[in-house]
DNA sequence: CATCGCCTGTATAACGTTATAGAGCCGCGC
DNA sequence: GCGCGGCTCTATAACGTTATACAGGCGATG
């Protein structure tokens, strides 16, 4: 098909292996004869067959970005920053979406796509630490979020429990008094969403109020839906709440919804606070009052990590990082102050 | 490093040809060897190594998806389904976003992932016939979206004008009398902002009302900050339109959102409405009314288009395709009747 | 009974690249 | 005058797969 190394080698007049050491630079070239080359190579338009260099060389150039799904704003944001970071590095990104399907992330961790990729960023959902101790492939692992923890592998993440922190923090300062959280799920000790829990509890506690567990709405999913459909429970309760936190902006956006819905305002009948910060947010009525993680650091972070060990880091012990999280004050939780 | 056919033939008994066979049919084997072959593969836990068979075959299994913004529901949405339908068909997608960028779009027409990549879905914004025409590559292409006509290539889209006609017909119907169009370009004859601005002041005349051209605000792209301010410059004309038909949902939610800033009511004062159904809009106050096309059928017709391709139907002549979409009415052009 | 064709299976040459071993040439020191 | 090291470049063997050409066995056909 396309132009391949030897047309340009006999157009040049010289071996196969100069032009291999003009284009990657493995061994010195004299100057003559690499200006030849070069020459060659741009009349004939070369650029090299991908597939085989990776087959001599053992990689593909690709690595997968596994999240549990694409239609989340956050992911999406995320993944945009983690594509453009891996194309920088000379990598292409290919995003494999487990739709928070066990199989679907067991089949990624050890799956038939090991000889096709040199490295995975997983956001791990519906498996634990056992199962990817578990696992038998060699390529390089980088997980984000939170989930698992205590394994042999970088591990990039907010810290959730002091995320929630700040968050009821906020609204106790305004006021508030029975704040619900909306996205607990069953079990998974160590979930995201049990950290956030965890964090709502600790810092009602901490502010001197009490605990109820009929405020903590649990949820399949953490989508628009499943927001709406626990807030509108909550309402729903003889004594509802004052504020809600959102385990995510898209979960606190039907949250919003469903108080749209009850004709009750916001923030002045119930505040509402998520996390992510995602566009939808700064853009929604009210706006809506956010904890915001770096997304760019994360995923810069996330990429530049596991390209460091696919090309040899491997010496280097797994590093765990806590990124950086704001909070960012808007419409939900009342007009900022500064 | 991992197990490969030699490995196979060996404890198999057999020769590589017939691990080969027993791996892809593409020869029968008898009953007796495959089993033996076939418990062999099971216990050393083989999978054939993509990037050599992609070698040898000529072809990668690599599929590209490239579009403007990843961060826009849209396009998240359709990927999505894109994803899905690849997969099932033996393929991978890789999302290449071009950030409405004419150099990204050109490049990746003929670039260097040429070799890695089996075919390519573009959704192009910046570049036209011409360079289309111009593209040396011989990889399949299946376009989607607006913007590129009379090119020898598949082609999958709504009709830009009759939605836009649907849109208008339902402002009409509900005694709008001023409509505003929010998301015109410059330049770009047959653009799908161009096609759909003519939609607008096509459906206008038809129903009878002027065509004023103060009520086309122009944007740089289409995003909710540009709704957001194309409407405050609407709102800050001296007779400010009753009705907003945007380019996009985005735009229409950025639009929503200056008008609760400027404390308009919606639909009272000002209706809205916009396209793509994307799922923000069926949470947002108020809800937004859409034209929705129908991404499930674009999104699997583009890659079953391309893969069709990729597998030898090049006889076949370049299909033009227009998908259906319906109105969807919500609460930001009045409570549906039905 | 020889021949033809089918059915299984094998040996082997690609695919396009990179890394290794080595060949030719030149100048320098003993 | 001969060997030795440094500098370029070349020849070639992989990487793991698939497709082609071919070989042997066996029943059916003339």
């Amino acid at each position: 098909m396309g132009v391949n190394l030897k047309d340009i080698a006999q157009r040049a007049g010289v071996s196969l292996a100069t032009v291999s050491n003009v284009v990657n630079g493995y061994r010195p070239v004299g100057e003559r004869t690499r200006l030849r080359v070069q020459q060659a190579i741009d009349e004939l338009g070369y650029s090299p067959n991908l597939g085989a260099r990776h087959l001599r060389r053992g990689r593909t150039g690709l690595i997968a970005l596994a999240i549990p799904e694409l239609n989340n704003p956050y992911f999406a944001e995320l993944a945009e920053i983690a594509i453009a970071e891996a194309a920088g590095l000379g990598y292409t990104l290919v995003m494999e979406n487990t739709a928070a399907d066990r199989g679907a992330e067991l089949a990624l961790l050890d799956g038939s796509r090991r000889h096709i990729i040199d490295g995975l960023i997983l956001s791990p959902v519906r498996i634990g630490r056992e199962e990817v101790l578990a696992r038998t492939a060699h390529t390089p692992l980088v997980l984000i979020g939170e989930g698992v923890y205590d394994v042999p592998h970088d591990h990039i993440a907010i810290d959730n429990v002091a995320a929630s922190h700040a968050a009821i923090q906020h609204l106790v300062a305004i006021g508030r008094r029975r704040t619900a959280f909306i996205g607990a799920t069953r079990g998974g000790e160590r979930q995201s969403a049990h950290l956030r829990v965890r964090g709502y509890r600790e810092a009602l506690t901490a502010a001197g109020l009490p605990y109820r567990s009929r405020l903590v709405a649990h949820t399949d999913a953490f989508g628009r839906l499943d927001g709406k459909r626990a807030m509108r429970d909550l309402l729903a309760l003889g004594d509802p709440p004052d504020a809600v936190f959102g385990y995510n902006d898209l979960v606190a956006v039907g949250a919003l919804r469903a108080l749209a819905e009850a004709g009750l305002r916001v923030p002045e009948d119930v505040a509402v606070i998520g996390i992510d910060d995602i566009e939808e947010g700064r853009f929604s009525t009210p706006t809506l009052t956010t904890i915001a993680p770096d997304k760019r650091e994360i995923g810069r972070l996330a990429v530049r990590r596991l390209v460091a060990r696919i090309e040899g880091a491997e010496v280097a012990a797994p590093l765990t990082v806590q990124t950086p999280f704001r909070l960012i004050r808007r419409e939900s939780t009342g007009t900022p102050v500064g």
